[in-house]
DNA sequence: GTCAGTGCAAACCCTTTGCAGAAAG
DNA sequence: CTTTCTGCAAAGGGTTTGCACTGAC
């Protein structure tokens, strides 16, 4: 251990202390899976999160990449993305921000909050309250247009 | 066929027409599919159609209402809302609007476009041109709240 | 030692597909 | 009559679950 280098240390740490502010266990998996988000900051599909913490020697099963990823988003950790009916994106920037999807690459791309904002909402339906507010917009390659 | 009212008449009429001018033929489970989505204007989940398509005597398959649904959105005559990982929506409203969506109820509200717009659109990645773009806000019930 | 987390395989559920029969023009 | 559509059942693919084992504290 006293011999790695600093930042991954710390990187590790970091990311183990991280869980902790959410109420989460820092197990080796949640660390693995934590460090593929965090590290790259990108969003990545459970399959991808699947294949990224895979590619090491240690492994982590399909089940508990998936209850780790919605135990992630339930906690705050991560923002689940749903943009496409195949399949639930996991976003490691929680502030509010919006996405570019890319229908035609399956890309998904951050707004910055600054480049759209939505200044003031509708009324809302009698008895609810606003949980989120998602802004996608959908991009199809030039070149792949019908 | 002379002695049904008029306004179902021209209410079948309207819809066959709606159809073909959207380029699909009108056959008999299209129209009933159709008829559901368009009389109501009400969003629906695949299942959703499917059972209040069969409440009459006049049955339509599974497939049928999956791969008519398809044809729909592929033709611009419905248009799928993606809010829900678990399945679509089809909302016969194509107009520029945007959604509520109760995630305790599952229910999907309209957002009349004049009470929620979106002026500019941030710098596109290049290479790619804008489909749509989609606005959710997600509601939770006030008493749901834990 | 106790309780929570993990892995595997099977189950689930929405959706799509292959193909034979039915309907539309 | 030819082409397209429909229905059934089976397959597909992402996600969840049941349960025995492992690991954390």
């Amino acid at each position: 251990m006293e011999n790695q280098t600093d930042s991954q240390v710390s990187s590790k740490q970091d990311v183990a202390r991280l869980l902790r502010e959410h109420g989460i266990l820092p197990t080796q998996q949640r660390l693995m899976i934590a460090r593929v988000l965090f590290e790259s900051r990108q969003h990545y599909s459970a399959d991808q999160v699947m294949t990224s913490v895979n590619e090491g020697r240690d492994r982590v099963s399909k089940a508990t990449v998936y209850n780790t990823l919605g135990l992630f988003a339930r906690n705050g950790l991560v923002r689940e993305v749903i943009v496409d009916p195949t399949r639930v994106f996991y976003d490691p920037n929680t502030s509010n921000h919006h996405h570019f999807y890319n229908v035609d690459t399956g890309e998904l791309i951050d707004i910055d909050s600054t480049d759209l904002q939505i200044n003031d909402l509708p009324k809302l339906p009698d008895g609810t309250v606003a949980e989120g507010v998602d802004v996608i917009i959908r991009l199809r390659s030039e070149e792949a247009v019908n």
